[in-house]
DNA sequence: GGTTGGCACTCGGGCATCGCGAGTGCCAGC
DNA sequence: GCTGGCACTCGCGATGCCCGAGTGCCAACC
């Protein structure tokens, strides 16, 4: 076990390597950290942390960086989340507010995000998983052609179009609309398929081929329509990681440029509470030098997509869990209004 | 005027530097390409092209590069477009064949432009600006609340919530919702207001409002969604653009990030003529030393939006122009099919 | 036992030096 | 107008050197 004193040693290679971005010695560390011990003590410490992996020398005689382990505990036990100061508070809620749709929101909050962490955001849409159905609406685009939209409670809308088997008429539509309707709005997307699958029965044996392709067209809406999108930015943010980009930088850009590797990064956070996965933690590959800060938000108590940022493994982590779960609360809230 | 050798000196100039990345010197360059003349005449060709600001060299006893002007002339005049072999074809159509809706034909677009180039691609979304109205669709929600949709003939929808000021019945909404469609369907956007200007006169008094509030939300949206939107993709091939890299990809990542910019970028472009931006061309500071190949596409003759790639000035003019070119064309036969 | 000052040692980064070679400009000759 | 020759330039990479920050260890001290 770590007495006190080394723990509080690993705090302030921690702080100061994550300000300065070069390698701290002892002696720099006695300087500005008042610890009430000389170099020496330092030294000593140093080397126990060093053998039990929490820090390490990139070469001999430099000084110490932390490793993924040493960020690790660093997180869990020595830093708290830093709350934001009120002004900057103030500064989220105004700019989120202005918000005119689902997409402005996301859109908002990956700036917003990007520029308060100085890092690359990502924002997940809110899920379809999770929601539930606000309006099924059936259009009637030609004889044999209709239009199936579909409204969440999030403000989403997905459309597509039905060719049916057979002329289908306006008062049939309005039939299937309303019924279908009845059934569903309200409840969650995975209650849909149990919730209509009668429904072809109650129709007329000509128009039972439609109804089934309708509602086959919108099983397969929900279905495809949970893979998530979602939206980054502040990618040029990247550039400030190390002066040794070419082969730090692309790989991450690989990283983010594939959906579903960032889909997968933050579904692994559980649920709503905040994670943090620290370099090596990360299953990608190209994700080996950063690290992800991730929380879930929601319109409720429930959350119903992720929000987090990406960066080098060497980032302010109570700073920035603090900015992401400041933006996430208020993305929740607004989302709850509309 | 500038004899046809010197011109022949300039293109194999642009070819060289293009495929190795190195300034190219006479010797070289006598040796891959026969000219049929000696270094040395290659020398006071080179010494001519220089005067006439075609080419420089980055330093005293260097090889040659071309300029922006020496691109320029390149692309105007000693370029053609190279056509792409036909599994590309093939392969293109494949890969765009497969999309669902106008979310996945843009996103597979982009991702389509981004590989073929190994560039950075951009692309807007069609416009609303010259898209006609395919169906507006108006539901309630609650006595004194309506959701407005808006459906494009390309395949974008947009809704938008209306809070009326006095209740309004179903029938009412019918009867809007008629009225509406049959003024506004396979109308574009920009005649939209006066075809439904004198709307409310034709209402109950009592309705009036909410037929008013109706129809000034739906202008808003025709107006609001006229700002485009675009996907961008392919970031991480900057990281091939040189070895100098921080300050060279900063910016250009910060330019990208702004819609504002990119869409004056592309906006810029004659129509659905295919533009190239050569570094300096560019208004945008950031992108000074890249350049920017753009070409409209459209469902039908028309252009409906832009879509091109953003590459460093040393980039393959033929090969980009004619991937960006079939591009173009085959997301216009995807649009105009569905 | 933990802490401290002292000391020899290590090693990477920065800087000046140097030689190589690609490339140039110019000139005289064809 | 083209060509070969030649002297010159200059950036780049390799080499060697020094400096200083930082370490590990040890003996002394509390």
């Amino acid at each position: 076990m770590l007495s006190e004193r080394r723990l509080e040693v690993l705090r302030a290679i921690v702080q100061d390597y994550v300000g300065t971005e070069e390698p701290v010695g002892s002696k720099a560390l006695t300087e500005r950290h008042n610890l009430g011990v000389s170099p020496a003590t330092v030294r000593n410490d140093m080397a126990v942390l060093e053998d039990e992996g929490f820090i390490a020398q990139p070469h001999t005689s430099a000084g110490r960086i932390p490793t993924d382990k040493g960020y690790r505990l660093f997180v869990d036990r020595l830093a708290g989340v830093k709350p934001l100061s009120s002004p900057e508070r103030r500064a989220i809620q105004n700019f989120l507010d202005g918000a005119v749709d689902l997409d402005d929101v996301v859109g908002r909050t990956v700036r917003l995000l990007a520029q308060l962490t100085r890092q690359v955001a990502v924002v997940q849409y809110p899920s379809l998983t999770r929601s539930t159905v606000r309006h099924v609406e059936l259009l009637s685009l030609a004889p044999a052609r209709l239009m199936l939209v579909l409204i969440t409670d999030t403000g989403r809308v997905e459309q597509r179009m039905v060719d049916c088997p057979a002329p289908f008429g306006e008062t049939s539509v309005a039939d299937l609309r309303a019924r279908l309707n009845s059934r569903v709005v309200g409840r969650r997307f995975t209650d849909v398929p149990q919730l209509v699958q009668d429904l072809p029965e109650s129709f007329e044996a000509e128009d039972r081929g439609t109804v089934s392709t309708v509602l086959a067209t919108l099983l397969e809406t929900l279905v495809e329509e949970t893979e998530e999108r979602l939206m980054i930015g502040g990618t040029a943010n990247l550039t400030r990681f190390g002066h040794d980009f070419p082969l730090t930088i692309r790989p991450v850009l690989e990283a983010l440029e594939e959906q579903v590797v960032l889909l997968k990064l933050l579904g692994e956070a559980k649920d709503s509470a905040m994670t943090v996965r620290i370099g090596h933690e990360n299953a990608h590959e190209g994700l080996n030098s950063t690290s992800v800060v991730a929380v879930g938000y929601g319109s409720g108590d429930e959350a119903v997509a992720k929000l987090g940022v990406v960066g080098p493994t060497r980032m302010d982590y109570p700073g920035t869990m603090g900015a992401v779960r400041a933006v996430a609360r208020y993305v929740g809230q607004i989302l709850a209004e509309s």
